[in-house]
DNA sequence: AACTGTGAATTGTTTCACAGCT
DNA sequence: AGCTGTGAAACAATTCACAGTT
């Protein structure tokens, strides 16, 4: 239900763009396919921002929304693992656009590490609980082969990670306070194959 | 919970590749986080493959989940957008591992298109719908900016597609019978940002 | 003894529907 | 009239707990 906050934030700025001033939240639902008594309650949760019979203000709630979800200041982010997803998010404007900046960038190979990659400064893995404890980075996107990522997600939790995006096809297991979201490309697919698989006989 | 029958897929595999014959509930669900009730009940939604006293076989029960996934066989794919992303996404050897294939690659932009891609020639984006019936591919990955991705789903679903994975950070208005993944990586660290948030104070 | 399959109980989420404000 | 905020109702997912099987 935070991850639907984000949505709204975006369909906002979006509505900001467009000059829009008020929307109800039928047209929020509107754009992003939900119903209106959701988006009400998703919004009743952060606070009261609606005006009843106007309906809500756009910067307003965009503002308090951003407030609400720590967005409104940048957040330092790790990126381990430079393969081809790795550098790919790394000439990715995506991130940054949206309040988060690349701050350290890490590999195990040796022939990249100490090189720069995308502008980034590649650093041993070795030294990722370090970097991060002494950066004060708490986010980190993991880019990591399956077979390595639980030990650099350790890593990541001993420099004091709170969130991992974890791009590695396994399961993390860790201590609880530490939020991971599992970003898992194939099984995606595999849930859009069942359904082709299933739609037509 | 078709989502966690592909992760039970790819465990099963990883145990079959460690030479174990026979899996519990409680074994399945402790290498996925989840709990042997829940194993149990995602698994009997698919048919009775468990052995009392004994558990699974980890090869039967791979087969039979992969027949009832419609993973035993190849996928045709269909990859629109050949940005950073789109580009990392035809290197990655992570699709064709787990039975998806890339068949045609789409791009707007006419000084890549008829080029070569990391192998693959790329077609006008204007081509998509007729290229996709005539190879009955059905699965669509989009990796197009968001200002086009309605538009280009749509014309991938004039050609059949049935299931589309979108990467481009809008939600997609499309007819009922098409199902669509969104994968949206901001609004995944915006959730993380979140909680590293509320956490510490 | 070990483990499955499944009803029943619980918990969580979405939708409905309406009182109350502008 | 138009729209919010929110209890109550409906629906969905998860967990419990145990009868039944090997």
């Amino acid at each position: 239900m935070v991850a639907r906050a984000g949505l709204y934030l975006r369909q906002l700025d979006a509505f900001k763009g467009q000059g829009v001033h008020t929307v109800s939240s039928r047209q929020l639902g509107e754009a992003l396919n939900l119903g209106d008594a959701q988006v009400r309650k998703d919004l009743a949760w952060f606070g009261q921002f609606g005006h009843p019979g106007v309906g809500y203000d756009v910067i307003d709630l965009a503002e308090s929304l951003r407030a609400a979800l720590g967005l409104d200041r940048v957040w330092p982010v790790a990126l381990v693992g430079v393969g081809n997803l790795g550098r790919a998010l790394l000439r990715d404007r995506g991130f940054s656009q949206r309040g988060f900046q690349v701050e350290c960038v890490f590999d195990k190979d040796p022939r990249l590490v100490g090189q720069r990659c995308e502008g980034f400064l590649v650093e041993p893995v070795e030294r990722l609980a370090e970097l991060l404890a002494a950066r004060r980075i708490v986010l980190v996107v993991l880019c990591v082969p399956a077979d390595q990522a639980q030990a650099v997600a350790h890593r990541a939790v001993e420099g004091g990670a709170k969130g991992i995006l974890n791009f590695a096809p396994v399961a993390l297991s860790l201590p609880p306070g530490v939020d991971v979201v599992p970003v898992d490309l194939s099984i995606h697919l595999e849930r859009l194959a069942y359904h082709a698989h299933h739609a037509g006989r």
